[in-house]
DNA sequence: ATAAATATATAACGCAGATTACATAATTAT
DNA sequence: ATAATTATGTAATCTGCGTTATATATTTAT
């Protein structure tokens, strides 16, 4: 049954969709509400009506985009079983997503909201509960592959975790500053280094 | 001599640097005129009489880090003769300066304006010209290694380079989101398994 | 001493961005 | 049909930021 009242004239859903790729293109700051708005394609106040403020909506887009990350290049993390295959993938993944060019280059999450005001600091920390996050699984994932013995005794879960993180941050980075695909695939391979310098047998 | 008219009441040199630290600790978008006014001690049309608008003021700024970093942590790419130290030194060097208690978090060449709005495009514009002559002096040192016999014939400066800026982008953006000091030197440590893979003569 | 030159502070301007008041339109419930 | 409910658009408000006009102060040059 309809709900009371004046139908919404628009898809709410594609437009979260749509103010999620003007604060992926743009960074939280450098997003206005005119952008919002005219992304969404109706006039402010229907916007507010549905999502709140601005920073409501970046939080919605926050989410929408994890998820994104989450059932796109993140699921390597789970369904590969070797450790080696799964960074790999990963790696290659997130590369793939951050140059495609159906995005905005670089990452909503890696490079969004680092040099906000202090006013906005609640905003930057929900995002950085996410990189948190994003690590979290990195590490976990390589207390699995320790378990497992694929890796090797002396080898550091969260040294890994947060190397490969740093990888994936630069990699959002570079791509958003112009960076070829090609040579950052060379440098997707030259960082796997540091993970076969851990494994248990050599692979390769 | 001292010039005619009244004599400027503070250190201009001072002032600048005072103005570097507000940008390198809160961003290009993330600095109002009003923090600046504040760090340098005088009121607005002062520091507008002195540097012109707040444009100008980040350029200077901009030139001013750069120094800094040209003779500081850069200074092991061309000091080092072997390219492995080199390159150690550069990482260890920059980790330093981005996690000095006495300096901003992070580095504000790499991380500084990535999320300008359009209209700024040409300040954008030229700080990524900074990167580049960043890049451009690892593509350089690690030609200089190529001619003598330091990497393998098969390496490929241009790949090494955009590896290495990398991952000093990366050590960037997780020493301002708040990644440990010591885990941050885990991370160098793997970071350069991705070049003794290339050494000519395995060294270590 | 007076003029020329430069710096300084107070106060204001102009503009853009986030948000909301208010009147109106479109739907459901009775 | 009428009331209740929710959405929409126009237009305004409020705030903060970058910048500047104006008057005043402090110095050198003559």
């Amino acid at each position: 049954m309809a709900p009371a009242g004046r139908p919404r004239s628009f898809d709410k859903a594609l437009a979260l969709r749509n103010a999620m790729y003007v604060f992926w293109a743009k960074g939280y700051e450098g997003t206005t509400m005119s952008d919002l708005v005219e992304a969404i394609g109706v006039k402010g106040p229907s916007v507010y009506a549905a999502f709140g403020n601005k920073d409501s909506i970046f939080v919605e887009a926050v989410k929408e985009y994890s998820d994104m990350m989450l059932s796109g290049p993140l699921k390597a993390l789970t369904e590969e079983p070797d450790i080696y295959q799964a960074i790999k993938k990963l790696l290659e993944a997130n590369l793939e997503f951050f140059m495609n060019s159906a995005n905005p280059r670089g990452c909503l999450i890696m490079t969004s909201a680092i040099n906000a005001t202090p006013e906005h600091a609640e905003l930057v920390n929900f995002v950085r509960t996410y990189r948190e996050d994003y690590k979290e699984r990195l590490v976990k994932r390589f207390e699995l592959a320790l378990l497992e013995k694929q890796i090797r005794n002396g080898s550091n879960p969260s040294d890994l975790a947060e190397y490969y993180l740093l990888v994936i941050h630069g990699m959002a980075l570079r791509a958003k500053d112009g960076s070829a695909l090609n040579q950052l695939s060379k440098v997707v391979e030259i960082s796997l280094c540091g993970l076969r310098d851990h494994l248990e047998i050599a692979e390769q």
